[in-house]
DNA sequence: ATGCTGACGCTGG
DNA sequence: CCCAGCGCCAGCA
């Protein structure tokens, strides 16, 4: 089980209208200064069943997203109740 | 192996 | 409020 698989596991395991920081997902997955990483990854996302935009930055911000589109994120997010 | 890049985090100007 | 610098980790050429 490589950092990358443990991240996509913890963000898959973000229940609807809880978000998790970058930070958090990174520390779950064994790696609490990986949040860069964490942020490549998403990036990668190359799983759809990945909710992405639940994993936001440690201050509450939503932070970036796809082509820097944070819009949908903040949407979803208002839509499922986390904002 | 080496160097650069990036959806980050924190401090400082 | 915005930008710059430093640190940190994983992925890719």
């Amino acid at each position: 089980m490589s950092f990358t698989e443990r991240v996509l596991k913890v963000v898959s395991n973000i229940p609807k209208g809880e978000t998790l920081s970058y930070m958090e997902v990174a520390k779950r997955a064994g790696s609490p200064r990986a949040s860069r990483a964490v942020g490549s990854i998403m990036k990668s996302n190359k799983n759809n069943t990945v909710p992405c935009h639940r994993v936001i930055k440690t201050d509450g911000t939503l932070g970036q997203y796809n082509r820097g589109g944070h819009k949908s994120k903040e949407l979803l997010l208002k839509k499922e109740g986390a904002i």
